[in-house]
RNA sequence: CGGGGCUUGGCGCAGUCUGGUAGCGCACCUGGUUUGGGACCAGGGGGUCGCAAGUUCGAAUCUUGCAGCCCCGACCA
């Protein structure tokens, strides 16, 4: 993508509004503009981060065994009053009117939809297990919206569905998304570590939060220091997880809600106790027949008789990682972005444009990489070569390819390391064979 | 929802106390000079001062009401 074409507003000045990094950065770096409180315009730069959180996300679903569907932001209010939820939900719940004075709501959740789906359309055991999630706008209407997209009313979450014979088989189906979700934040590159957790208004008795640790965090978390060293097994259904669930659930790891002192203090030795804030990314529920039994969800067992189904729920906050990520990784020019999630992989700065050979090393390179299926932002705008550099760093693609006049003559390109800053000048071909990979760590 | 703060050009702010018809920096546009890490010179465009009502000869400034946004707390992916 040719910069000058493109759209990404960036701004010199801390815009006085946001006070979390993350904030911060997605502003000046162009990802994103406010729209209401707690209500986000994602321009092209945030959508292109947004989509391949999604697509990594989506991967690993897949590979789970879930089957993506995708079910609309407005719900009839009629299956949450068979939920009981109608009321209980409160005024986080946006409730909406349409013309014929019919009650509507914008979902902050899809239990009773997805229950109601399946209800309809599934008559016998043998069509379970079942596992449907889908990608999609929810609202709530916080009371509180802050740090921008960290607590949005409008937010972008993967929310999963599982749909179990019994309890054993549902706990299975919780413990593959349990695994998935470690494999799903890793390929993301960040440290989540699963923690138990309340259920909040979902319900239910087995629930784990996903909490990357960070300062401006808003959950308090009690850990074992152990559970950062665990191993995290490739996704595969068909395997055994029990000694992973075990391993990382035995060690003591818990938000401030289900925090006990005294159990902290006899189950972890003093010097592997840790106590951060960290943010809360992901959310696992198994809440068993709750749903099912309210709204009739019922199938036919192997004895004939109809069964109330066994549920479980499992949330991705999307939106929320692209705020967490830039929390985990930036430094004081900007955000610096895993390879995995990036927006574009190489930023290539033309120093001169309107210089003949310059121009014509900057294209061949952006032709080249652009051939091996790399993202590149070619920054070919005519202008003065320091903002192209800041702006450069505060967009924070991890490589950055730097073509002058001086490079242009001799025919070495500076490739710089956004992450350790280091930089070297390298001709065409080994630059293009250096850039094609994700850069080493700092 | 309780407590606090803010609202003046795209962004950051001054001006409000003490009323006299709007200013600074950055950004933007034009021309020129520049180009190896946040340019320079000259010229230029852009604001019903959040909205409404009131006081006054006169309101960004004083009064009242309303709205929006931010921060602290209780709630959540």
């Amino acid at each position: 993508m040719r910069l000058s074409k493109y759209f990404v507003p960036t701004i010199k000045e801390n815009p006085s509004e946001a006070q979390i990094v993350s904030h911060r950065l997605m502003l000046r770096a162009g990802l994103v503009r406010q729209s209401a409180a707690g209500i986000y315009s994602w321009l092209p730069l945030g959508l292109r981060v947004l989509n391949k959180i999604s697509d990594i996300v989506r991967a690993e679903q897949n590979a789970a065994g879930a089957h993506e569907v995708l079910m609309p932001t407005l719900q009839p209010a009629e299956i949450w009053r068979e939920s009981g939820r109608y009321e209980d939900y409160g005024k986080e719940m946006l409730r909406i009117k349409d013309r014929h004075d019919r009650d509507l709501l914008y979902g902050p959740t899809n239990e009773e939809l997805i229950t109601q789906i399946v209800r309809d359309n599934i008559r016998s055991y043998r069509e379970l297990p079942l596992n449907l999630y889908h990608i999609q706008w929810k609202f709530r209407d916080e009371i509180r919206p802050r740090f921008g997209v960290m607590r949005g009313r409008e937010f972008l979450m993967k929310d999963g569905y599982s749909f179990d014979m019994d309890e054993a088989a549902a706990r299975r189906a919780y413990e593959i998304m349990f695994v998935a979700y470690l494999r799903t934040f890793e390929r993301l590159g960040l440290k989540a570590l699963p923690m138990a957790a309340d259920t909040g208004p979902i319900g239910g008795d087995l629930s784990h939060e996903f909490i990357i640790l960070a300062e401006t965090g808003e959950s308090e978390v009690f850990c074992d220091s152990h559970i950062f060293d665990l191993n995290i097994p490739a996704a595969d259904q068909n395997e055994d997880f029990s000694a992973t669930i075990e391993a990382f659930t035995t060690l003591y790891a818990r938000t401030d809600e289900r925090h006990d002192a005294a159990t902290f203090e006899t189950m972890v030795p003093a010097e592997r106790r840790v106590q951060a804030r960290g943010i809360e990314v992901g959310h696992i529920f198994y809440f068993g027949q709750k749903y099912s039994e309210r709204m009739g969800c019922r199938v036919a067992g192997p004895d004939g008789k109809d069964i109330a189904v066994h549920g479980g729920s499992y949330g991705i906050g999307v939106s929320r990682l692209v705020g967490a990520i830039i929390e985990a990784s930036h430094d004081e020019a900007g955000i610096i972005w895993p390879w995995p999630v990036t927006p574009f992989h190489v930023g290539i700065i033309n120093l001169k444009t309107g210089d003949a050979q310059t121009d014509a090393l900057a294209e061949q390179l952006y032709a080249a990489l652009t051939a091996l299926g790399l993202d590149c932002l070619y920054d070919d705008r005519d202008e003065r070569a320091g903002t192209k550099f800041s702006d450069m760093d505060l967009i924070g693609l991890p490589w950055q390819a730097v073509i002058g006049p001086r490079g242009a003559a001799s025919g070495e390109i500076e490739i710089k390391n956004r992450t350790s800053g280091e930089k070297q000048n390298l001709p065409l071909a080994e630059a293009i064979k250096c850039l094609s990979q994700p850069p080493g760590p700092a």
